[in-house]
RNA sequence: GCUCCCAUCGUCUAGAGGCCUAGGACGUCGCCCUCUCACGGCGAAAACCGGGGUUCGAAUCCCCGUGGGAGCGCCA
């Protein structure tokens, strides 16, 4: 049997990370197999789906490389499909109309809970079937079986049982006709083959009845695995409060997709101790056997750790590739600095993120505004004018490489009988406005000679 | 309230009855390297939720408790 699994998002929002994570989850275990990965766009709730999010959507999975095969499906496309499931199962008897009303309804819960039972749908229309050529409004409704037990043998929490008397009879098309999530679900994956459904822990309650009506339908139901959630850094539960919730925030903080993927894929899964992992070592190890049962809080120093890791294993030209989106979105126009590749290599070692690479790397390309208060007041001293006059004219004429200006550097420092960091420093903050940047020889190239004078002169005028 | 799920360092986790004096990683704290910031190297502190069983032996199995979470919608 082929291994079809699916991503089935809903376009109300963003791409949550949880939903990143399981649909990473998905797409590693249908590529591990050779099987294929499904990417459903679950639309049915009319009133808050919308176009934008499907497309934050497909744009987050193609950033973090999760392509699928097949799709996307859109759900609202297939409402004939339920109909005639509708018509199927009402047909059979296998489910029936409603006609309580939403006041109705609330009554009944209120007294449930007010005997402190479970709030649930007893059943009260199973018997009440109008005659044709009703008017008044109905929903439809799956007639849950009343005995018995379902048993939903999870691949992650093992098997976990559930009496049919918990369950009642869901409804499965609204007033208006439009069929419900519980029941799309079951109508596509069955349409679809699909075989592994891994999904948030938060549908585990919702199996038991998926698989009733599955089952209604004379369908063998997929074997389930539902994934612990992610939660925030402080143990809550994730929401825009705290942090990055959607894949787009943890790009916009300057994330390598390589490296989220990696951060996430080890967020309830692991491999022994390993830690890094590359996309062909998720595909040939991931495995659902190995996927924890608890639920995981967030840590974005270790997800920026890896971002660091990537930053500096990376080839350059590819993180550079990441790096244009930042600098653009400071409004810096790359021609007019050095490669993005160099400053990549100048920063790998000592960024984080992009974002914070771009912020660091601004002074390539554009004037900074004055100097960092600190970092002035400490090395542009009148003590300092002299030697940095001299390095100004070694630097007018010496060989532009990190070595000759090192060099040079070092030779003036000498002359003037200071510690190399006694003049690096000082034109440090001459040509960067602070005190902190790559090696100085390095920092001094990539800023271009022109550049590098003009920022030295303008030291001495401000030394005065 | 009812049903279901979960429980190892601050965090992510290893651990499938003896290999555990509980391992790794991030973070934290020292020290080293050093032109700044980093990188890197070395080292340290830091956990089996509690109670009962089962067993010669339990972080690992069972039960209870406690604590967290999810579901109980004409949302998905």
């Amino acid at each position: 049997m082929t291994v079809r699994t699916r991503f089935a998002p809903s376009p109300t929002g963003y791409l949550h990370i949880g939903g990143a994570r399981t649909a990473l989850f998905s797409w590693l275990y249908a590529r591990k197999h050779g099987g294929s990965f499904v990417l459903r766009i679950e639309d049915t709730d009319l009133e808050r789906s919308t176009a934008e999010s499907v497309n934050v959507i497909l744009e987050g999975m193609s950033w973090l490389g999760l392509n699928y095969d097949e799709g996307p499906f859109f759900q609202t496309h297939r409402f004939d499909r339920y109909a005639e499931v509708v018509e199927q199962l009402l047909a059979e008897g296998k489910a029936y109309k409603c006609y309580c009303s939403k006041d109705e309804l609330e009554v009944m819960r209120a007294e449930q809970m007010a005997r402190k039972e479970k709030p649930r749908y007893d059943g009260r229309c199973r018997q009440r079937d109008l005659p044709s050529g009703e008017e008044a409004p109905y929903v439809i409704r799956f007639r849950n079986p009343e005995e018995g037990e379902v048993v939903v043998d999870d691949l992650v929490r093992g098997r976990v049982v559930f009496a049919n008397k918990e369950l009642d009879d869901l409804i499965i098309a609204r007033s208006d006709g439009s069929p419900t999530y519980n029941f799309t679900v079951v109508v596509d994956d069955f349409d679809m083959g699909i075989t592994h459904v891994i999904r948030g822990d938060d549908h585990l309650n919702n199996t038991p009845r998926q698989m009733n009506i599955l089952r209604a339908l004379g369908a063998e139901p997929p074997r389930y695995a539902h994934v612990p959630m992610i939660l925030g850094e402080d143990g809550q539960k994730l929401s825009k409060r705290h942090g990055a919730a959607s894949v787009t925030d943890y790009r916009d903080q300057g994330f390598l997709p390589e490296a989220l993927l990696n951060y996430l894929v080890r967020l309830g899964w692991s491999h022994g101790d390993q830690e890094i992992f590359s996309r062909e070592e998720m595909f040939q190890l991931f495995d659902i056997a190995d996927i924890n049962n608890s639920a995981s809080a967030l840590n974005m120093s270790k997800a920026f750790w890896l971002n660091q890791h990537y930053i500096k294993t990376l080839p350059p030209a590819r993180v550079a590739e990441e790096l244009s989106y930042h600098l653009g979105k400071l409004d810096v126009d790359p021609t007019t600095g050095p490669d993005l590749v160099e400053v990549v290599i100048a920063y790998q070692e000592r960024a984080k993120s992009l974002a914070e690479m771009a912020q660091g790397s601004l002074f390539f390309y554009r004037e900074f505004e004055q100097y960092d208060e600190k970092a002035a007041k400490k090395n542009l001293t009148a003590a300092i004018a002299t030697p940095l006059r001299a390095l100004r004219d070694q630097l007018a004429t010496v060989e532009w490489s990190d070595g000759a200006i090192h060099q040079a550097v070092e030779a003036v420092a000498a002359a003037h009988e200071l510690n190399l960091g006694k003049l690096a420093q000082p034109l440090r903050v001459a040509v960067t406005g602070a005190g902190v940047s790559p090696p100085i020889d390095v920092t001094v190239r990539l800023i271009g000679r022109e550049r590098t004078l003009a920022r030295i002169d303008r030291a001495l005028a401000y030394i005065g």
